[in-house]
DNA sequence: CCCCCTTTGTAACCTTTGTTACAAAATACG
DNA sequence: CGTATTTTGTAACAAAGGTTACAAAGGGGG
């Protein structure tokens, strides 16, 4: 593996730096990467496949709170390390997954001696932080029907592919409604020719739009 | 005014520059502090009063994103002035508001010299994050009635008074709902003797907990 | 090839929330 | 004091979404 991905967010020297002082890691689809409650003491660069984040609120309920794809890092992560304290996220890799985590020391000193570091975590902030916004906005004002169809538009942008892999339970679980729902709204577009519903699939027509 | 409440929270060197380099700005109940698409070249951090913050999507909607009080900053600022982008923000005196403004020289220049400031700048990014999810589980996981009572506690907590001032107006605006839906829900809670209703006023009684 | 488990389809029904419409009360203001 | 504006109350209805229950289809493993 190689940091090429990165050759345009950093400067070549901090490149080496985070050759020299990053720690390659390697997980498999399915596996837990970050525990709830565990210490962190590294943040994660994300180099290749992509990594759902999630977090537990008071009331129990896992919500996903965003994917993290190639150079992209976790802010929750960032926080976390600089203040020492204990992750309130779960990471779970969504596919294969190659990550170089970067020790908390760094983080620091770089912030101080890399202009681009700092931009970098200062955007990394700003978008996770738009993300939100997007998920509040998307929940409050609009209804499951737009949401469900957005939702299948951004996977089919993170995945490059028009065939998206889910079942309709899991799809009700990240957009928070039941599975029946879900079943009965992609049925509809189905019916209005935008999609076709396989198990364990959905196919995106060109009407999807 | 002086910097009091900072006293916990910066070392005293660190005041001494904020004082020295910090400019004080006074807003009355209502006055505009900062608009979209100005440009944003200083960060404010709260000394007296609240500051409601707001932001426009994609869509025309504009959503109350959080308040800030004393001591409290806006990481939105915070992102915009090293990115030196142009706001996508609003924010509006909630009531009589003091706050001084740091110059974004100082932000950079500070983030490495002391400490304390780089750990404030993040528990601001923390709990902005923190606030922004607790939206999401409300509107996500919550009913209505139960938002409204967790917002009527809210509103009580900042206040330090059980008498809350708003019409069902602006309730229903902050919770994205209309105004015949939150008349309705706090009808319920004063027959059920949790609440009293009054023209722009809402007592909360010991029953509503 | 059979059994089991997961996934999907569908109907019927209930609850919550949104909408429209109209009236009455409170307040502001000339 | 009288008129305009804002705020609140309420009814009636519509729509969206949630729930329960059950059947059928698909796939995996022995």
């Amino acid at each position: 593996m190689n940091l090429d991905n990165l050759k345009n967010v950093f400067e070549p020297k901090l490149l080496m730096e985070i050759q020299q002082f990053g720690t390659w890691q390697s997980f498999k689809e399915g596996d837990l990467i970050m525990d709830y409650g565990k210490y962190i003491r590294m943040m994660p660069i994300i180099i290749k496949g992509t990594v759902k984040v999630y977090r537990l609120d008071e009331t129990g309920n896992e919500i996903l709170l965003y994917y993290l794809s190639s150079s992209e890092s976790c802010s929750m992560a960032y926080s976390c390390c600089v203040e020492a304290k204990k992750s309130e996220v779960k990471a779970i890799a969504d596919d294969d997954v190659e990550l170089i985590a970067i020790p908390h020391l760094k983080l620091d000193e770089w912030l101080c001696t890399y202009a681009s570091w700092k931009n970098y975590i200062m955007r990394s902030f700003n978008e996770r932080f738009i993300e939100l916004l997007k998920s509040i906005e998307s929940i409050a004002f609009h209804k499951l029907d737009e949401r469900l169809i957005s939702y299948l538009k951004e996977k089919q942008r993170l995945s490059g592919s028009s065939v998206i892999k889910a079942s309709h339970y899991l799809i009700a679980d990240e957009l928070a409604t039941s599975r029946v729902v879900i079943s009965r709204l992609l049925k509809h577009l189905e019916n209005s020719k935008k999609i076709i519903l396989y198990r364990n699939e959905i196919k995106l027509l060109p009407a999807f739009g």
